[in-house]
DNA sequence: TATGAATGAGAGTTCATTCAT
DNA sequence: GATGAATGAACTCTCATTCAT
């Protein structure tokens, strides 16, 4: 059983987080650890108690997402044994964190090295379910290597993501254009 | 005709840009005008004379980027009457301008929104050319539209793009990858 | 006699001291409130509890030691009534405290006023031991103001220590130069 | 001939110098940077224009420091051939920098590495005259290593100025004690 | 036209101190 | 009595922009 102060400390590293979050899906990952604590209603100091430097932060943060985000697209994709139903779960997780998504490959190269690989290991546990399906349903997919498929899949959606202020600036790119973008790399991969 | 002072103020404000153009494409657009100016051998205060503002200055310079490369696509899909070629031409377009192109994708969310818009407009010219191809070569391709082709295309070079320091961090991912990309695209959408 | 509680503040205090003693030594007075604490197994908070703020706790942490190194001083000196073997114990004094002695005359300036006092109070037993013993031996001794004398030794020896660094930058300054210091003044005082 | 920009730019540099050396002598190197654009009537960044760090500033600052006060004291020393002016021309160099060569000694520990080993090299210049004059009334002086003795003698006066705060608050130290500690040094070596 | 020294708002970070637990 | 999370003022340093030359 936790004492008060523990859980209030880890109340106030939660409210940190999930004020970075927001902030960062909103304005981008150049918001400043001023404009969170604020936000956060925790005095500028208080950043750094929890974490030791803005990187540190960071790391966390995109550590935390990309475990939650890592975890959803696997217990969804564990039951899905079809390709369609595998990347209507993955278009569904993205969906959910879209704003955040966006800014994560948008600005990647505003993030420090380790949060970049963090980041790069979250690709790996969809590139792994969608191996398994394509695997299975070989004998009615063209006869391409799996991984190019995979990397046409993520482009697809990625470019979408990225050009959302084109595509869809003021609704969810995905929920506007998911099913249309499954479809299409369905019939393209059909033999 | 021209000044004496009129041509020395074109050529001052053309070594800007190029200047920027290299540097940019070397360090990410966080590079700061007075490296710019350094590298370009004017005063800081130069820069200012000839853009009104460092977000002036990157408008210009993508504008200018964007004819540039609107203008080669162009010139190179013009003669290019199948699918094929007119992606090769098209690889070899992005492949020169690489370094930069990178950057420009990647850090888009730096850049002030003007020059967002700008660069997106690109994109357009290598779309008309797609389209005209597609529609000559209906009859082997599957029947989608092509605008979703067009981005398909578009997101996986874009991917690999992106991920360049994944897929190779030391040689240009184009000249590595691109025929590769070519092949697999074309597949995909063969019939 | 003294409650369990009273025991145990006594022992805590104590234990501050000590740990910021050795700290000091080590680092510097620019050591923060926060090593300590964490170095003495107390939490940060504690400090305050037993210290109002940190220039209390300096005070009473040199207060200490000048009581200390006073009562030492005086102790050895008591039995010695030649020159020679003063000075000899006042050295060897300073020596097994040399550490903590050098910051303190080397970071005087960062301590709060009252704890500059308290220690320059401290050279005084060593100055009424010196006085004594050159009475005494006045004869063989140049006719100078013994306080001169006395400063004269004083900054010889503190020379030596705040040049650590030049002279002996790994050994303890005294136990290598002590023995020479004492001959050359000696030598100095001698009509 | 210098341009008005040169000659502007020099001035700043010097007067940021000279209000550093002020201030510095005055509330000694814990001083801020704030403090000193503030008294010099600049910027705060305008600081940084000149001197690209604060320890820049402060190796910059003692570099010239050391510089003025070595050559005056070689200056002065050069037409002195006994040792009784010699001192006295040492003193009489040291008053006139007097408050902030006491910081200097007093928070040598503060500076950087780099300052230090300048301020080192100082008193390489005042030993050389002192070794030099002492060699030729050898025969007068007590027979002891030179070096003993010049540490002796700036054990002395730095002793002094160490501990102006006891021996004269308000008044100069050198100016006060000069000529007793002189004397009291003169009688200690004589034979 | 070109210069570049000067500006100043704002960035991340540190740390003695407080106070609810 | 002891705790340690929270505070916030103060620190050094950055950089697009200005303007007298």
């Amino acid at each position: 059983m936790k004492s008060k102060r523990q859980l209030q400390k880890e109340n106030t590293r939660k409210k940190i987080l999930e004020t970075a979050y927001q902030i960062y899906a909103e304005q981008g990952f150049s918001a400043t650890t001023a404009v969170i604590a604020k936000e956060a209603r925790v005095s500028h100091g208080t950043i750094f108690v929890h974490f030791p430097s803005l990187d540190e932060l960071l790391c966390c943060l995109i550590q935390d997402f990309g475990d939650v985000l890592g975890s959803e697209i696997h217990r969804l994709a564990e039951t899905k044994d079809n390709i369609e139903e595998l990347l209507k779960a993955h278009l569904d997780v993205l969906a959910r964190y879209e704003k955040f998504y966006i800014r994560l490959i948008a600005e990647r190269s505003l993030l420090p090295e380790e949060a970049q690989l963090t980041f790069s290991n979250i690709q790996s546990i969809a590139a792994y379910h969608f191996n398994k399906v394509i695997e299975r349903e070989s004998s009615t997919i063209k006869n391409l290597p799996v991984h190019l498929l995979f990397n046409t899949w993520m482009g697809l959606i990625h470019y979408y993501l990225l050009n959302k202020d084109l595509f869809s600036p003021d609704a969810p790119v995905l929920e506007r254009y998911g099913p249309e973008l499954m479809e299409t790399f369905l019939e393209l991969m059909k033999k």
